[in-house]
DNA sequence: AGATCGCCCTGCTTGC
DNA sequence: TGCAAGCAGGGCGATC
């Protein structure tokens, strides 16, 4: 279950591993991983032949390789279980490979998608002037992002008729906070995940954004260190969720600040987790 | 038009 | 032991 710094670890692989490399040939071997290209398998891997990648980009848990000179970009999400690998061109297909993208060059190795729960995909898009895939442009940056705007995020908050955890999941307003990091970020705020995001006040606004980096900067630093290798690796084995989960996971389990069990609580057809002595629930819950 | 929620998918775990 | 249900969840799109 790749989240942001997974993300950011596989696009820094693939601007080192893939960046400037020519399309040789586009396999596509499952035709959901291309779903989003409306053309499908055949028109993807035709208009990516002969392009030349240039440096990945990536917003919130979207990433890009943009193809020199032609306004347009291979855009890919991980979804669930996504993985873009960089492998030996000899070596032998992963059980779940989708798409293989091999280059015109004589390094000896091949991109590929490898995905088990075909939540995520690969397609190709035009780009606006600002290089950015035309079917991004409604998701926000995210809080790592220098041109992230706290006030433009509290007075988005205070607008909405919505709850904090909804609102944290709603890439247009920020992007990059999946259900871990949530509950990782609520937690540290000492916030329910159902308070009105209306009563937000700026300090408390700030405050929550303060916990939102905090968990992503520290799963980045413990993720960050595998890319430097033949392999782009996102399959979310960063080491981050065993060790460092406050609330995620761990029902019954005592919360780190006041031993009280954790709860878990259906929501959403997901989860969350909360520790209900930290976290009280607001009055008109 | 803003807010909410069902659905897509596969493999592991749990329960009867 | 075998089968079914539950669970994981990002984001699109239908619905209210």
């Amino acid at each position: 279950m790749p989240e942001l710094p997974e993300v950011e670890v596989c696009r820094r692989g693939l601007e080192r591993w893939v960046g400037g490399r020519t399309v040789a040939g586009v396999e596509v071997l499952h035709a959901r991983a291309v779903r989003r290209h409306l053309g499908g398998g055949e028109d993807f891997a035709a208009r990516l032949k002969g392009h030349r990648f240039g440096v990945a980009r990536r917003r919130g848990k979207y990433l890009w390789l943009p193809l020199e000179d032609a306004g347009a970009a291979v855009l890919g999400h991980l979804g669930m279980s996504g993985q873009l690998l960089v492998q030996p061109e000899g070596a032998e297909d992963e059980k779940h490979l989708r798409i293989r993208i091999r280059f015109d060059d004589a390094l000896g190795t091949e991109l590929r998608f490898v995905d088990q729960r075909t939540f995520g995909g690969l397609s190709l898009h035009d780009t606006t002037p600002d290089g950015l895939p035309d079917v991004i442009g409604h998701i926000a940056r995210d809080p790592l992002d220098e041109g992230f705007d706290d006030a433009a995020f509290h007075a988005a908050l205070r607008r909405k008729t919505t709850t904090i955890k909804r609102a944290l999941l709603d890439q247009s307003l920020v992007s990059g906070v999946g259900n871990i990091y949530a509950d990782e970020a609520l937690w540290r705020s000492r916030l329910h995940y159902e308070r009105p995001t209306a009563t937000f006040t700026r300090p408390r606004s700030y405050e929550l954004l303060g916990h939102v980096r905090d968990v992503m900067n520290a799963a980045l630093e413990v993720g960050g260190t595998s890319f430097d290798s033949l392999y782009v690796n996102v399959n979310g084995e960063s080491g981050y969720f065993d060790r460092s989960l406050d609330a995620y996971g761990r029902e019954g389990e005592p919360c780190r600040r006041c031993g009280t069990p954790i709860r878990r609580r259906p929501w959403m057809n997901r989860s969350s987790y909360y520790c209900p002595r930290c976290q009280r629930a607001p009055r008109a819950a």
